[in-house]
RNA sequence: GGGCCUAUAGCUCAGUCGGUAGAGCAACGGACUUUUAAUCCGUGGGUCGACAGUUCGAGCCUGUCUGGGCCCA
């Protein structure tokens, strides 16, 4: 147990790199001259942020009398010969620069600052608050203790990590760099504005499983496992619906859950097969109501991170969630694009011409709608710099979407386009436990001829439709979309741990 | 799935025509009581992603593999 302490030899290990090899160096001789490269706690009255809030009109040369124990990260060291200067940082980037003068720390602490501490190491310094005479807020040190010694080298301040290291290393990257620690304070500011709006409007937020028996309620490949102690397959879900259905069917009218979904799919710079995704149902509402709700999750998260309906993203683009967003009808937006009229009503072969004339690759398995949504991600989507609800979808590529209650061959479904990307999807949603069972028996006979991402057969679910499901509307939002829209950021930003694949041994 | 780019010191990167490996920061030794990426003098640090091939000789050329990035589907 005390081994450690009682045997601070360094583990012989010629083949470390010679920085690391010296960092273990020092840390034996800390221990080995009674010292504590690593104590249960160390001197700490305020934080460095406070001493800056605190302090922030002092003059220049300006001793106050005051006497504090900071505590930081040594990000700068800058040694002479009987007045050395350190900066520290603390977890939120604040810095305060730390002064060890001979008169005022003595001799052998001096010398220890400079025989022991390195860069990255986090430190305890006592002493008063002053102005140097650059007027620079700093402590000056009447005693020092080590917090934590580091023995890895920080990466270079000043040079930006490269981008698998960021990723790989977050942790690294978080005290290095300034985008790091904010977008990681930005996305719980999102999330908690989000649940108020929710908390507003009176929607509860529950939580359903994550692994489940059977997977539903989106068109997706899964994630599958096994449970030992019930001796069965389990799949990580795909999406929430299914269970969220069932609590609106039990009463609890308004229902959001924000939790993650599994999709054993691609990745690149905008999908990670695990993501956060908000989903909402709300009962005796529509598409229209629904998307009055996405409008102002959206409007108060813009408001929650920049203070305003208008974001600034990190080019200097900014974009204007404000306002009563646009809207337009799938097939209006198709027939501008392609310059001439297509309705739900157009003809495969018409729409066939039109793809050809328009240079696209015609996938023969195609139906008519499928055909007018690959013309309109052709010609319109990238163009969508939104935010804007793209609605009116073809029926026969939403199986599990009410029909338009007016306007025939379509389905109350809406996409919200924001950058040109879709960050959101509404419905007004079936209810007819029938219809629905006609459905999922057509998705399970495709999954029986192969196709992976259909859904199976919820019986369970079908049974719990069968006693009554008000008529609802019902949303889906991507959490990390939403953070790509409000900052501009790869998804790789907005997520502190991606998956990436194991570095070789 | 296809194409292109990429991997060199702790970090970020150079490396020409195939001839025993370079810089900045970081590290080590020394000087310096007001520095701001301090400065000055000196020193050390490399399995050039892995394996195979061509060659008298490979960081560099060829092949395979692995990781990463970009574009297309």
């Amino acid at each position: 147990m005390s081994e450690v302490t009682t045997n601070p030899a360094v583990p012989e290990d010629d083949d470390l790199p010679e920085q690391l090899r010296i960092r273990r160096e020092k840390r034996a001789a800390i221990i080995g001259r009674g010292g504590e490269a690593y104590p249960v706690s160390v001197p700490k009255t305020t934080s460095l942020k406070e001493i800056r809030q605190t302090h922030k009109d002092l003059a220049i040369d300006v001793a106050t009398g005051i006497t504090e124990s900071v505590v930081g990260r040594v990000i700068f060291k800058r040694d002479t010969g009987k007045l050395c200067f350190a900066t520290l940082r603390e977890g939120d980037g604040t810095e305060i620069q730390a002064m060890f003068s001979l008169d005022k720390v003595g001799a052998d602490l001096l010398e220890l600052w400079k025989a022991e501490v390195d860069l990255g190491d986090l430190v305890s310094v006592t002493g008063e608050v002053i102005t140097s005479k650059r007027g620079e807020l700093s402590i000056l040190a009447s005693e020092w203790k080590m917090a934590a010694k580091s023995l890895r080298p920080l990466p270079v301040e000043h040079k930006p990590l490269s981008e698998e290291t960021r990723v790989r290393m977050r942790y690294v990257d978080l005290i290095v760099r300034p985008e790091a620690r904010s977008n990681a304070r930005l996305r719980p500011k999102v999330m908690s504005s989000l649940r108020e709006t929710f908390a507003k409007r009176e929607f509860i937020e529950v939580e359903t499983p994550m692994l489940q028996v059977m997977h539903g309620g989106a068109a997706a490949r899964p994630f599958k496992t096994f449970s030992n102690a019930y001796d069965m397959d389990l799949f990580l879900r795909i999406a929430p619906e299914l269970f969220l259905k069932r609590c609106i069917v039990g009463g609890l009218e308004r229902v959001f859950e924000i939790n993650r979904n599994f999709r054993n799919e691609g990745a690149d710079s905008s999908h990670s097969p695990e993501f956060a995704m908000i989903e909402s149902y709300q009962s005796f509402g529509d598409w229209n109501s629904i998307a009055a709700l996405t409008q102002q999750l959206v409007q108060d998260a813009a408001m929650a991170v920049s203070g305003s309906h208008v974001v600034t993203h990190h080019d200097g683009r900014q974009l204007d969630f404000g306002g009563k967003w646009r809207e337009a009808s799938l097939f209006d937006l198709i027939s501008e694009g392609v310059g001439q009229e297509v309705t739900p009503q157009t003809t495969l072969d018409e729409l066939k011409r039109i793809a050809t004339k328009l240079g696209m690759k015609v996938d023969p398995k195609w139906v008519t709608g499928k055909l007018a949504e690959e013309i309109f991600e052709h010609v319109c989507e990238g163009k969508l710099g939104g935010p804007i609800f793209v609605k009116g979808y073809p029926v026969d590529t939403s199986p599990l979407v009410r029909e338009h209650r007016e306007i025939p061959g379509v389905v109350e479904k809406w996409d919200l386009y924001v950058e040109g990307f879709e960050l959101a999807t509404g419905y007004s949603e079936l209810i007819d436990p029938v219809i629905q069972r006609e459905r999922l028996i057509e998705q399970a006979s495709l999954g029986a001829k192969g196709d992976l991402e259909a859904m199976q057969l919820d019986e369970d679910f079908l049974r719990a439709m069968e006693y009554a499901m008000p008529p609802m509307g019902g949303m889906g939002m991507g959490v990390d979309r939403l953070l790509m829209a409000l900052t501009g950021l790869g998804i790789r930003e907005t997520i502190l741990f991606p998956l990436v694949k194991p570095e070789e041994s």
